[in-house]
RNA sequence: GCCGGUGUAGCUCAGUAGGUAGAGCACUCGGCUGUUAACCGAGCGGUCGCAGGUUCGAGCCCUGCCGCCGGCGCCA
């Protein structure tokens, strides 16, 4: 209960000060100040959400690939058509856009659809497409939805981040919102008001507003719900910059005394965590991951995958011995899903290449940062990749999330602590460092013990990315510490063509990744070795009898890669409801 | 699972050598027409995690249990 760390749960520190207890970023409308010029996307760079990213500019191929060009890469293949290789990854040709049924040799096309949401300031301020306002309507027409679906017919209130921009200055406005803060003043009352784009000050006058109106707004708690009309006015007084001068006030709905205040403890934010997540702190990593999601999606339908949805109940106990939730399912035993990927390896013999997004479960009673009992899985599958190609996939997707996330979310970032810069400087390739040159790296650096075959603990991962600003693939593990599915590595049999990805700053493993086993007998023969039920393999082994290929596949942990890019310290704060081994509620 | 830390008012914490419980915030009432986590005055507020033990006397010392936090292992 008590925290000796920083004051993660500072509902109303400063934002420019450290809480005298920590950190104390959360902060709500302090923030205004700074959201004033940022709100809209505007970014730091004064051009709204088009950062001077090295390259950017150019579009001749991918610029953080060398050479934009890998003779090796992309798989050729035997309809001589190449998947997602190199070479169609460094291309860069926004008008040659992905569409309908085929997937193959596509080009990136996601440049375009970067730049075309950088332009949208969808970004962290969501204007208008949170808003159902104007933002919403140009996303509408390009999608072809009618605009009366970004909002409600009788839409008429103004976004508090229009307002903060200076789009409304001198006009009357509805905001809608609830309290953020209340200081009254006697005959002179401040409201802060905040809505999904922001908060704004608006400063009740006795006399001005009806006086039944002003006693309700006045007495109304943090929290409540509120409606309000007036004049927007410029004013240095002002956090942000801009305040509405109200004419007029109506409490929709008058709060009861809110349970979270300032300075709360981990153990109550997470038991008022439906509440929590109003906070300012929850918002903006919600915005990014929201955006985090869209980059992926977006990634990969322009790299001809096909998003696919299996199953999280199955009877595969699978993934190396590993606990599973398990459960009554009509009588027979079934699992919580731990991961997507033997179904994938189904699907690709009809897609080629597919993702999946679904939560997967672990059961282990892991108590550190980085563990959440359920957390959303990302996951793909190539058929006719090798290892090498599967790197490519992982570095390529994770570069792009995250430019585009820097670019989107820029002042989410910053205020979280991120530098927007730290993620744009993110580029492919990463390293490729072998299993046995990581052995001899430890022995060689603080661990002279450490031996040959055993896997990483968390202070050799440490080591291992120690001074890294770039994430590192760290490939070849020894075939004993890896699962029965992975390839053997046909110049060394001690291990298998895998590969795991660390993020730089010690924030771990955020991919697991290999090249799968094709043939049925050395499957067969290792599922023996690990005493397994064979029983309940057989539609598994099924994929090795009826037109086995090659294929790669990885494993991201959604959640671990927003830790990364956000600069946080705990996975449970990656998600709105966290589960962790002691905690289902709320 | 192992190791360490911690539990006092609604919340965040203090509690000095063992001597009978404090502050700030929140809330309520009063004051204030430019506040910025507003301020000023008053009020409300506790079975000191639970159960034993030592002692004339325990929030404080001892034992056990429980909750929470962190580290390790395991992984994404």
């Amino acid at each position: 209960m008590r925290r000796r760390d920083p004051c993660a749960g500072c509902w109303l520190g400063r934002a420019d000060e450290p809480c005298a207890r920590g950190r104390g970023t959360l902060e709500p409308h302090v923030r205004t100040a700074r959201l004033g010029g940022l709100h809209q996307g505007q970014g730091r760079r004064g051009r709204p959400g088009v950062p001077a990213l090295p390259g950017r500019a150019r579009c001749t191929g991918r610029p953080d690939h060398p050479g934009g060009r890998d003779p090796g890469g992309g798989v050729a293949h035997r309809h001589g058509r190449r998947h997602l290789g190199a070479p169609a990854l460094g291309r860069c040709r926004p008008h040659e856009r992905p569409h309908g049924g085929r997937h193959q040799g596509q080009s990136l096309d996601v440049q375009a659809h970067e730049d075309r949401h950088a332009r949208r300031g969808a970004c962290g301020t969501p204007a208008g497409e949170a808003q159902g306002g104007r933002g919403m309507m140009g996303a509408s027409e390009k999608i072809g939805l009618d605009p009366v679906y970004a909002g409600p017919v009788d839409e008429t209130r103004t976004a508090i981040a229009d307002i903060l921009a200076g789009k409304k200055t001198g006009k009357d406005v509805v905001v809608r919102g609830w309290i953020h803060r209340t200081r009254s003043k006697g005959k002179l009352a401040f409201l802060v008001v905040r809505d999904a784009t922001g908060t704004i000050q608006c400063t009740l006058k006795q006399g001005v507003v009806p006086d039944d109106q002003f006693t309700a707004a006045a007495a109304a708690l943090m929290e409540s719900s509120i409606a309000l009309t007036g004049e927007v006015k410029e004013d240095p007084r002002a956090p942000g910059g801009f305040e509405i001068g109200a004419k007029e006030v109506q409490v929709v709905h008058a709060a009861e005394v809110f349970p979270i205040k300032e300075h709360q403890s981990t153990e109550l934010l997470m038991d008022l965590r439906h509440l929590w997540v109003r906070s300012q702190e929850q918002r903006r990593i919600q915005r990014i991951k929201h955006h985090m999601l869209r980059a992926v999606r977006d990634w990969f339908h322009a790299n001809g995958f096909t998003e696919v949805t299996p199953s999280v109940i199955t009877t595969n106990a699978a993934e190396g011995g590993s606990d599973v939730f398990k459960f009554d399912y009509f009588g027979q035993e079934a699992y919580l899903s731990q991961t997507a990927q033997m179904y994938l390896e189904a699907l690709i013999f009809a897609h080629e290449k597919v993702y999946s997004l679904t939560p997967s479960f672990r059961a282990e009673k892991s108590r550190t940062l980085r563990h959440l009992t359920e957390f959303n899985h990302l996951e793909a599958e190539m058929a006719w990749m090798g290892s090498e190609d599967n790197m490519k996939v992982q570095e390529s997707l994770i570069t792009y999330t995250a430019h585009t996330v820097a670019r989107t979310c820029h002042e989410e970032l910053t205020v979280l602590g991120r530098d927007p810069e730290d993620l744009l400087a993110i580029k492919a390739p990463f390293e490729r460092l072998p299993y046995n040159d990581a052995v001899t790296f430890l022995n060689d650096n603080g661990f002279p013990d450490f031996k040959w075959g055993e896997d990483f603990g968390a202070p050799h991962e440490r080591k291992l990315v120690e001074g890294r600003t770039q994430p590192v693939f760290i490939t070849n593990f020894p075939k004993k510490i890896k699962a029965f599915y992975m390839k053997e590595d046909p110049d060394d049999a001690r291990v298998v063509l895998c590969n795991d990805c660390l993020a730089p700053e010690g924030y771990g493993e955020i991919v697991g990744a290999s090249e799968r086993e094709v043939d049925i007998d050395e499957i067969v023969r290792k599922l023996k070795e690990e005493g397994a039920t064979l029983a309940n393999y057989e539609w598994y082994l099924d994929l090795r009898r009826y037109g086995s290929v090659r294929h790669s596949g990885f494993g991201l942990g959604l959640e671990r890669l927003l830790l990364w890019f956000t600069k946080q310290e705990h996975v449970r704060d990656m998600t709105p409801f966290p589960r962790t081994t002691n905690r289902a509620y709320p």
